[in-house]
RNA sequence: GCGCGUAUAGCUCAGUUGGCUAGAGCGCAGCUCUGAUAAAGCUGAGGUCCUUGGUUCGAAUCCAAGUACGCGCACCA
């Protein structure tokens, strides 16, 4: 089979074509061969260079694991307009790329090595912390190697043409060296120390922030805003009420409420919205303070909040909350209340407003924790972090509504500890939709809190560690992980001791979880590093400055609103965290001064570093900048003297994909090529999630870098692949589909038509089902167009070197063939330039089937089967322009369609070039439309041919006749000029495809068909009722034409009553013994009548096809000679038999006729005929 | 909660600046054709064009409100 890619030089310019069972998949593995060992790709590149440019950008694959399907219809599109761009003559780069760097990685290399934390990583080589980096650092680079190189392979398989890395010796160069591009490259991370060093030096937006963030304890690392997105989910929490007691009013609490009871072992205060009312709710002995609108809320209605003033504009019904199933329904706080007081019940015993409440004073839940009793919060460290913070962001005043002060806390010398400072403090975005109306702070575990905190002079108590484990100081508390049950159970125990519990309950909620490993996250005081992103909901600062870029360039698809969305994302996203505590990854070029944590310095390149170093730059030399060796090296402080130290945290690893237009330009090597590169023509990903990912982060980057010159010009997003049910491909469900498996059961290029002819803007379902459907419209079809010509042209010789007959000389189905064949040449050309593929592919599918296959070819097959000996100069002349016209045609087609299925074009073009031309398509130019071929007249009239016959073939239906029964007359009265026309034109076309002896016009300005108005009774009976006999009987005798009209107008009264449209169907009713149908305003009928003339060529037809079935089975060739009996007791058999044996000689090849049944090897069959038995009996002569 | 989008046959979706009896492919049933075609053609069953109101001679199409779904954003105790 794979020979069937190369013709074979016995017979003549064109090979055989098998169209049966044909292997696509070892046809491309064949192509591949073709290519590698011809140096093709080379050739285009070679035919193109110094040509105008196309810049395309590729987006780089996470190198991983291995690709999967998904990958491929992106990497479909990048192909697709590559080989469109270099067929058109333009000079690529060809430069694919891989993203190394990052936690995914890490994740995987560490269930590969069985590691669990970081201190196992630390530990890798017992008692070497540095030693132990080193590995867990070179396995996270021997893992992207292998995956790379896994991932290349699948690319090339693909068809997907870059310049690849393809032997050992490419793999064994650094990454660097290489073809494709690599993010952990030096150059990759030097080039993003430069955009660091500009963030720093010029543009002062970097900043070390110290604040509460999400906090993966498995991973050890703060979660980014945009990694956040990735992990909400639903899950089930304990939430819990609790007491607490003011001092100053005995017998008096704040009721509180959380969901996370971890967090109140570091409560500091308690906020209330100063504007909001709050009830004293008298329990047995004891007042609890809640919020007035929260008391009887229906806690299951989503917060749907605030117009509870106007109930009778509360129209819309109220959505219920998200639930699990299985989790109790939340009560309202009143039933609380009213199931703990039991028969004695509750009472309001008065109103407060919540501006009243500020500065009371309360003890708070786990006072007795050393961590508590801490001055200035705890620990120590932070507290004084805090301070220095303070005098960096220079906020040295703070008014305190608490106390009505002004306090510089950094001159304060009395920081109390957090149990001293536990009071009611102010805080707008206090709702009462959710909890008591009455918020528990704890600044040490979460984002407000914190916020609070500094605005309101509260210590930070900050319990956990990098792991999500108490520290010490926290009592029975410290050791345990934050997340752990048993904690909560701890904390519930605690409470109860002091009867500080109210109630608990099980609670649901969306809660972000690790993107990477789904473990929960956790709120943690951290000391992060931040691109200043300027105000939020702003256009300023250097959100705005990527603003300015995003609206110049184009988004595609125009129905994704893919600006608005970035715009969007820009608008709303907090300073850009682009610290990780981990180790494989970009080393943050930042250097601290070991007394001041604010002090440092950003290294903005290699000899920049070089320069500076003051130590370990030999233990550094000759590695790459990455931990740990880096780490070794120190700077000169030049302020102090000190030695700076780099921090030990890496990049967020979207700087390593954003930085990609210009560390794989050169820009800080040669400054030329990247100028003639960048911006890039053209980028394509998937979108869902890169609005915040990539496109942001190389928007950002490249902002940055060039001024705000933008990075690309046009970016085509698309959407996601799914199985083949629409359901989310996931490994664990076991409906995902590995790339390797797809190509070789499937095809690759069935594959990438599919990916092409989709929709970019919506979901695609992939699977063998989808994949069968293209292959049976598409690919399958074109090849059998291909098998038709090669396997005549072969047969006869054609010589694809002959001179061309003029087109103006050619039958006109052939000049109409060529002529839509140059409306697609357009179409390609006009949808490839605006990244629509799949307007071309649906153009392609159109033309293939319904024009190409289904007529041109059907409509010929007696010009390709005439026999050369019986042709005059004429006929002759005519058969070369058929196969001249399908051979273009072909040639063409293999052309246009070749930057979507590279594989099979290749292997059409291959033999249909008989011997001349390029000997790749993809070394051929992109087709350009030939304006003096296109007829549009021509067009039209022929598809007004399609329509007729269409309806002739239904008004046969209607007559009962199949096709094989020659009919007389088919009438036709012309709805439009083309339709007209078409009769006039192509009489021949339309009697032979029918089975008609003429086709003749009606002309005349009546109606060729009489209209029937019938009632449809399924509507009308409901309106007439009992008139229901009676107004048929009115409606048979009337006009159905005028009837019709009527109903068209809109009022049609029949017996009294008024009819719809829907109430009367319009039948359509032929002279006697016609047929007839009617279309719009083109009316068709058809001569049913049978001659005994007409029924013998009928039999007669019957006759030969049976031969022929029975040839077939004889498994004879197209062209064996056969000597022939038919055998038949019916005299009507006999009859058309003898009538017609010269037409059934000609037609089955039979040249000897046997009188008698021929014995020995003849082959037999018995068939019926017209009802009749007819035995038929045939050799090989 | 805010914003954007979508809603048409069992499934996947077309349906232009409003226009006459709303279409295609797949699937289903029947018929047919077949010496390129495991292909193809024809017919049939199957529609509340999400709902309501409005504009209009006329609405799947335009407007408004509502409902459902999807996506983005926000997510708090």
């Amino acid at each position: 089979m794979a020979d069937a890619a190369s013709p074979s030089p016995t017979e003549g310019p064109f090979a055989r074509v098998e169209t049966q069972n044909v292997d696509f998949p070892a046809l491309e593995r064949a192509i591949l061969k073709f290519w590698d060992e011809n140096g093709i790709f080379e050739k285009r590149q070679g035919l193109n260079r110094g040509k105008p440019k196309w810049s395309f950008l590729d987006g780089p694959i996470t190198a991983n694991n291995p690709m999967g399907v998904h990958h491929a219809w992106g990497r479909t599109y990048k192909d697709a307009y590559n080989r469109y761009f270099a067929m058109t003559g333009h000079d690529l780069r060809y430069q694919q790329g891989f993203d190394c760097q990052g936690l995914w990685v890490e994740v995987e290399v560490e269930k590969e090595l069985g590691l669990k934390n970081k201190r196992d990583i630390e530990n890798l080589v017992p008692g070497d912390t540095q030693a132990s980096i080193g590995r867990f650092v070179q396995a996270c680079k021997d893992r992207v190697n292998k995956y790379a190189r896994v991932q290349t392979d699948q690319s090339i398989r693909l068809g997907y043409w870059m310049n690849w890395d393809r032997t050992d010796a490419d793999w064994a160069k650094t990454p660097d060296e290489r073809k494709s591009y690599f993010t952990m490259s030096e150059e990759n991370n030097y080039t993003i120390w430069s955009f660091l060093k500009k963030c720093h030096a010029e543009k002062k937006i970097l900043y070390r922030g110290y604040d509460v963030m999400p906090w993966c304890g498995r991973c050890g690392v703060g979660i980014s805003e945009m990694e956040m997105k990735e992990g909400y989910r639903y899950v089930e929490h304990k939430s819990v009420f609790v007491k607490f007691p003011l001092k100053d009013r005995p017998g008096e609490n704040l009721l509180i409420w959380t969901t996370t009871p971890w967090t109140l072992t570091s409560n500091v205060g308690a906020a209330v919205n100063p504007e909001l009312t709050y009830l004293k709710v008298k329990l047995k002995s004891e007042v609890y303070y809640v919020a007035k609108g929260a008391f009887k809320l229906n806690r299951m209605e989503a917060s749907s909040a605030e117009d509870e003033d106007g109930p009778a504009l509360t129209t819309g019904k109220k959505k219920t909350r998200e639930w699990i199933d299985g989790v109790p329904h939340l009560s309202s706080i009143e039933q609380h209340f009213k199931s703990k007081a039991g028969k004695d019940g509750y009472e309001i015993v008065g109103e407060v407003k919540g501006a009243d409440m500020l500065g009371w004073e309360y003890v708070g839940p786990f006072d007795d924790l050393p961590a508590q009793k801490y001055p200035g919060g705890y620990p120590e460290g932070v507290a004084k972090k805090r301070e220095q913070l303070h005098a960096l962001l220079q906020e040295e005043y703070f008014y305190d509504p608490a106390s009505g002060e002004v306090k510089n806390p950094t001159l304060d010398p009395t920081l109390k500890p957090a149990c001293d400072m536990h009071r009611v403090v102010a805080w707008k975005d206090v709702g009462e939709t959710e909890g008591t109306g009455i918020v528990h702070i704890a600044p040490g575990c979460g984002k407000e809190d914190f916020q609070l905190g500094k605005e309101q002079s509260l210590p930070s108590v900050a319990p956990i560690r990098d792991d999500g484990t108490f520290i010490e100081g926290f009592g029975e508390f410290s050791g345990k992980n934050a997340s752990d049950p048993t904690l909560v159970d701890a904390v519930f125990e605690g409470l109860k001791a002091k009867d500080r519990l109210f109630v608990t309950e099980r609670y649901v909620h969306r809660y972000p979880h690790c993107w990477r490993c789904k473990t929960e996250l956790l709120y943690r005081l951290v000391d992060e590093w931040f691109i200043n992103m300027g105000p939020k909901q702003s256009e300023e600062g250097f959100r705005g400055d990527i603003m300015k870029v995003v609206d110049q360039v184009t988004f595609l698809p125009e129905s994704l609103n893919g600006r608005a969305r970035e715009r969007d994302w820009l608008r709303n996203m907090g300073d850009w965290m682009i610290s990780k505590k981990r180790y494989w990854g970009l080393a943050l070029p930042i250097w601290v001064d070991p007394e001041d944590p604010t002090d440092f310095e950003v290294i903005g390149s290699k000899e920049e570093l070089k320069a500076r170093a003051v130590e370990g730059w030999t233990e550094f030399e000759g590695h790459t900048p990455h931990r740990p060796w880096v780490d070794q090296i120190k700077i000169l402080n030049p302020r102090t003297g000190r030695l700076m130290s780099r921090i030990p945290d890496v990049g967020n690893p979207w700087l390593d994909a954003g930085i990609v237009a210009f560390s794989t330009l050169g820009y800080n090597t040669d400054r030329a090529y990247w100028r003639k590169w960048y911006p890039a023509d053209f980028i394509t990903e998937s979108f869902p999630g890169q609005f915040r990912n990539w496109f942001y982060a190389l928007l950002a980057l490249s902002t940055m870098m060039s001024d705000g010159e933008p990075p690309f010009k046009t970016l085509l997003g698309h959407g996601l692949v799914r199985d083949e049910h629409g359901k989310e491909m996931h490994k664990s469900a076991g409906n995902s589909i590995e790339f390797n498996r797809a190509a070789e059961e499937l095809g690759a290029d069935a594959m990438r038509w599919l990916y092409c002819r989709a929709n970019p803007a919506t979901n695609l379902n992939f699977g063998p089902g989808p994949i069968n459907e293209v292959r049976a419209k598409f690919v399958i079809k074109l090849w059998n167009c291909y098998g038709f010509f090669a396997n005549y042209a072969s047969l006869d010789g054609f010589d694809p070197a002959a001179p061309q007959v003029p087109v103006e000389d050619r039958a006109a189905i052939d000049r109409w063939l060529l002529s839509d064949l140059q409306l697609l040449i357009k179409k390609a050309r006009e949808e490839f330039e605006v990244f629509n593929v799949m307007g071309f592919c649906l153009a392609t599918e159109e033309f293939v089937d319904a024009k190409l296959s289904n007529w041109y070819i059907r409509r010929n097959r007696d010009r390709f089967w005439s026999k050369n000996t019986e042709l005059d100069a004429t006929g002759s002349r005519d058969k070369l322009a058929a196969y001249q016209t399908l051979h273009t045609v072909l040639l063409d087609l293999c052309r246009l369609c070749a930057p979507i299925v590279p594989f099979l074009t290749e292997v059409m073009w291959k033999n249909l070039r008989g011997g001349a031309g390029a000997e790749s398509v993809h070394l051929t130019d992109y087709p350009t439309s030939d304006e003096s071929l296109i007829d549009s007249e021509l067009s039209q009239d022929m598809e007004a041919v399609l329509r007729i016959v269409s309806l002739g073939g239904a008004a046969r239906n209607a007559a009962k006749h199949k096709v094989r029964q020659p009919l007389a007359e088919l009438r036709v009265q012309p709805g439009s000029d083309a339709d007209h026309r078409a009769v006039e034109r192509f009489p021949d076309l339309i009697t032979e495809e029918l089975n008609v002896k003429r086709v003749t016009l009606h002309t005349a300005s009546d109606p060729m068909l009489r209209s029937i108005a019938k009632l449809n009774k399924k509507t009308a009976a409901a309106k007439l009722g009992a008139k229901l006999k009676e107004a048929e009987a009115a409606l048979d005798r009337m006009d159905g034409t005028k009837v019709a009209e009527e109903l068209r107008g809109g009022t049609f009264i029949l017996v009294g009553v008024a009819l719809d449209v829907a109430d009367v169907t319009i039948g359509y009713l032929a002279p006697d013994g016609w047929a007839g149908v009617v279309d719009n305003r083109t009316q068709v009928m058809i001569d049913a009548r049978l001659t005994p003339e007409l029924k013998a060529e009928g039999i007669a037809r019957d006759v030969v096809r049976s031969v022929q079935d029975a040839r077939k089975t004889a498994g004879l060739d197209v062209a064996d000679k056969i000597a022939l009996f038919l055998g038949t007791e019916s005299d009507t058999l006999k009859a058309a038999i003898t009538a017609h044996r010269p037409t059934i000689a000609s037609e089955t090849q039979a040249v000897q006729w046997a009188d008698a049944p021929l014995n020995g090897d003849a082959h037999t069959a018995a068939v019926k005929v017209d009802g009749q038995p007819l035995t038929i009996a045939l050799r090989k002569v």
